[in-house]
DNA sequence: GCCATGGCATACGCGGGCGTATGCCAGCGC
DNA sequence: GCGCTGGCATACGCCCGCGTATGCCATGGC
């Protein structure tokens, strides 16, 4: 299915797996026995390459962050020009191609988990930032439409966990809402 | 503090006990043992008024969908006409008066809880939909615009936990850009 | 081919939450 | 003022997760 089987598991394959179950079943499955049994192994493994659970937990949000703040440098370099960005960067947000549900999850997660807060704090901080960069860019001088903006994004990834709606679309259209201000 | 210290517990005092531990501590909280501890009680009390955990909990989040509904009630009817009413309703998605909390904290249990998504799922769908029928008597028919308003209503309620910023304030503003349309 | 690590497996003791069973005690009904 | 029912308190046995300690075995360096 996933893998072969491989022998012998490395610190990665924990936190991979520890990922996926994060987005499938939430912060609660991060859990030492339950991971183990997930990935057909013991705790003696688990314990062995994490000092502790907390520890489990930092490298996994570490690990997301990484890659949180990468596909954005990612989004704002696969196009050129203020608006194009502006498109796809808030496309990205309401959307984003690999980890919706990861990413609500750790939302999730912020509202018990200090780690898991600042962590989204961060990531949040920095997309709001490019957003509001960009905005600049086109003359959009008004904080408060990034602001904007990145909530509809937020908003919509969660809308999309039950009720359907086309995201990309919705978000588009609030786009040409802010940029007729111009 | 709370209240003089009742000899004897209702059923009340345990439903909104719950629901103040949820909004302080999310859904982890709400479990037999540490709420009894929380209420200077036993669990034999817990189990008097509740079948298991489980009937507690939809207990707790029926009686938030039946607040939720009335709110949603009181405040259409507290303005008249179609455009006050629509800056109402936006106004109190983003930062409800009584709750936001806990709706923050039942919109991150809805990703794990099947029953928390359901009842979650019934007042957006209620929400969303005196939105669009406020907007569509104010002629904008696009029900995109709706569910940018109640997307953005909801990241916001998120992003205000951690960041600064005027809700009410950007949320009113994305109400002018709306109906700038018309 | 030996042996030294690295990478687990097993086996504890601990704490904590679950649900049940029964014991107790205070009111009210009359 | 006596009993009966409602509202807990106490005390079990259970399972599950934590973290630690130690045992085992498969490589790979030489």
């Amino acid at each position: 299915m996933t893998a072969p089987r491989p022998k012998r598991l490395t610190r990665d394959d924990w936190l991979s797996a520890g990922t996926k179950r994060l987005a499938a079943a939430g912060a609660e499955a991060l859990k030492a026995e339950p991971m183990a049994r997930h990935m057909k192994t013991t705790k003696g493994s688990f314990y062995w390459h994490f000092k502790d659970v907390p520890d489990f937990h930092a490298q996994i949000l570490s690990a997301w962050e990484m890659a949180a703040l990468a596909d954005l440098s990612t989004v704002l370099e696969s196009e050129s020009g203020a608006v194009p960005r502006l498109r796809a960067l808030a496309q990205s947000i309401a959307e984003p191609e690999t980890g919706t549900a990861t990413e609500s999850a750790i939302r999730s997660w912020a509202t018990t988990s200090a780690a898991a807060r600042t962590t989204l704090a961060r990531v949040d901080e920095a997309r709001l930032a490019a957003l509001q960069g960009l905005l600049s860019e086109t003359g959009i001088g008004n904080p408060e439409m990034a602001r904007i903006i990145y909530a509809a994004g937020i908003g919509m990834e969660r809308l999309g966990q039950t009720g359907t709606g086309d995201n990309r679309g919705s978000i588009g259209s609030l786009v040409d809402l802010v940029l007729a201000l111009r």
